[in-house]
RNA sequence: UCCUCUGUAGCUCAGUCGGUAGAGCGGGUGGCUGUUAACCACUAGGUCGGCGGUUCGAGUCCGUCCGGAGGAGCCA
């Protein structure tokens, strides 16, 4: 597809230039002498507008197939626009039909759609003025999660999306095979992995944090941003069976350090995501959600409040809120507590660390107390948990120690044992999910509508 | 996996006490207007998710299966 593109034809000064545009026929009016078209390119979320004359050649066969959805290529002149809904204009001079589009048959005529039904034609909702503007988000977020990694001089590592360890832990995990299923190779019993492709139980990622742990230590920072997995029976708006997440580990680094990237990260993806979305931002927070401008906005010039988990439940303790789940020293916040703290208590995002080691994962580094470990979890309001975290566990007697106590066996871990047995250094790192985040800044409701072809339990159309 | 709700026209929904179905939007036709959520008139669309049962009679009541949504758990 060559240019211009609608979104920079919209900004040309109308002076009879003549150029050409293609896309899709949003909608059409007809009157007894000319007819207006509303062309969209997938370029911007507005449309332009198109005058097309009757005396214009051919305009007896084509004005009635040019029905919305079909796909058409204008040549014209590009005028000021005498209406107030618009600046420029194309006055038409030829018309070229490239595909039609039966309006009897055609489902997405100009009209509203449940995001339910919209599901069920995934290849038609980019069509949408909502789905172009998460696609256009989505991109545009990728990007500046990348900028500010590379800017800050991170390394972009892409981590095995096919795994041999059955030991991270972080989930249910989709086994990998060429084994025939309907004959599957047994000794005693047991199926025999060594007949398998990679002759050993493999299954797809549900985190690239352990691999990612060692290119850290040997290149200082980096990153994964990938595809991750998992086969957790849920069914929910929060989850997908295939996800993208984001994971920086740096090291020479402690959990301070690990706060304030995940605070800068997060102020300059939202910074520019404001800056340079504007058009689909005031869509989404016009249509989808009034609050999510400014709360971007609150973020981005707030301070986060940093807080030790043994604090924060003192302070939902001291609330005279009654939660369905009661608030005691030990428990894992429930989202009820994380809004509480983010807002009604501090109205602004919320850095919660120092959590009881019995409820975060054995890789986190544990404090002198013997008793928590030094996670950091960065809640924001409306969401919740947007970031999880660590400092990791530097220390390879203490690692072995927490891996026993979590019933894991150390043999899975030797190649990340070694990491602390060589040249070991204090390093720290998080990750976010890709689609909460895309949610969290759009204010969709459904995460299945923030990626373009979602997998989840029992759903897999397209 | 559990709990709740839901399935009627292309889409979104209404349908009373059980008596063979309606609206809005969208589509078609005609009219009108520098229109822009266009407007006005007319018009065509339905195996009421599938199967079984109760009944003289089921969109409506019962059973079951399938699909969808929301919540819980788990998590990102």
């Amino acid at each position: 597809m060559k240019g211009p593109f609608i979104k920079d034809i919209l900004k040309m000064n109308p002076d009879n230039k003549e150029i050409s545009v293609c896309g899709w026929i949003r909608t059409k009016r007809d009157s007894k002498s000319f007819s207006f078209i509303e062309l969209n390119d997938g370029s911007c979320m507005s449309n332009l507008q198109i005058i097309i004359d009757s005396s214009v050649k051919g305009y007896n066969e084509f004005i009635n197939k040019l029905t919305t959805g079909s796909s058409v290529k204008i040549d014209g002149k590009l005028v000021k626009s005498p209406a107030k809904e618009q600046n420029v204009e194309l006055h038409a001079e030829n018309v070229t039909l490239y595909g039609e589009a039966d309006p009897e048959k055609y489902v997405l005529q100009k009209k509203r759609h449940t995001f339910e039904y919209l599901r069920t034609i995934a290849h038609l909702r980019p069509r949408t003025n909502t789905f172009s503007a998460i696609a256009r988000v989505r991109s545009a977020m990728s990007f500046y999660i990348h900028r500010f990694f590379q800017e800050k001089g991170f390394v972009y590592v892409h981590t095995p999306i096919i795994t041999s360890s059955d030991c991270e832990g972080a989930g249910a995990m989709f086994q990998v095979t060429t084994l025939p299923l309907e004959n599957i190779p047994k000794t005693n019993g047991k199926i025999n992995f060594e007949e398998d492709f990679f002759g050993k139980k493999s299954s797809l990622t549900v985190s690239g944090q352990l691999e990612g742990e060692t290119y850290a230590c040997a290149l200082g920072n980096i990153y994964t941003f990938g595809p991750t997995f998992r086969a957790e029976h849920s069914n929910t708006t929060r989850h997908l069976a295939e996800f993208w997440m984001i994971e920086p580990e740096m090291t020479f680094c402690d959990i301070n350090g690990n706060m304030d990237a995940a605070e800068e990260f997060l102020k300059y993806i939202f910074k520019n995501l404001l800056e340079n979305c504007r058009e689909d931002m005031d869509f989404f927070n016009t249509r989808i959600d009034n609050t999510i401008i400014a709360n971007l906005e609150s973020i981005i010039n707030e301070e986060f409040v940093r807080l030790k988990y043994t604090e924060a439940i003192k302070e939902l303790e001291k609330s005279k809120v009654a939660f369905e789940f009661p608030v005691k020293w030990g428990i894992d916040l429930q989202s009820e507590h994380e809004k509480y703290l983010t807002e009604q208590v501090f109205k602004k995002p919320v850095i919660l660390t120092d959590y009881p080691k019995e409820i975060k994962a054995f890789y986190m580094k544990l404090n002198e107390d013997d008793k928590t470990v030094r996670a950091m979890d960065v809640l924001v309001p409306r969401l919740g948990e947007i970031i999880g975290g660590s400092e990791r566990e530097d220390n390879e007697q203490k690692l072995v120690k927490r891996i026993k106590q979590m019933n894991l066996n150390p043999e899975d871990y030797w190649w990340y044992l070694e990491l602390r047995r060589y040249g070991s250094v204090p390093h720290s790192g998080f990750g976010l999910g890709f689609e909460r985040l895309i949610q969290f800044v759009t204010g969709m409701q459904n995460i299945r509508d923030v990626i373009p072809f979602p997998r989840a339990f029992k759903s897999i159309d397209f």
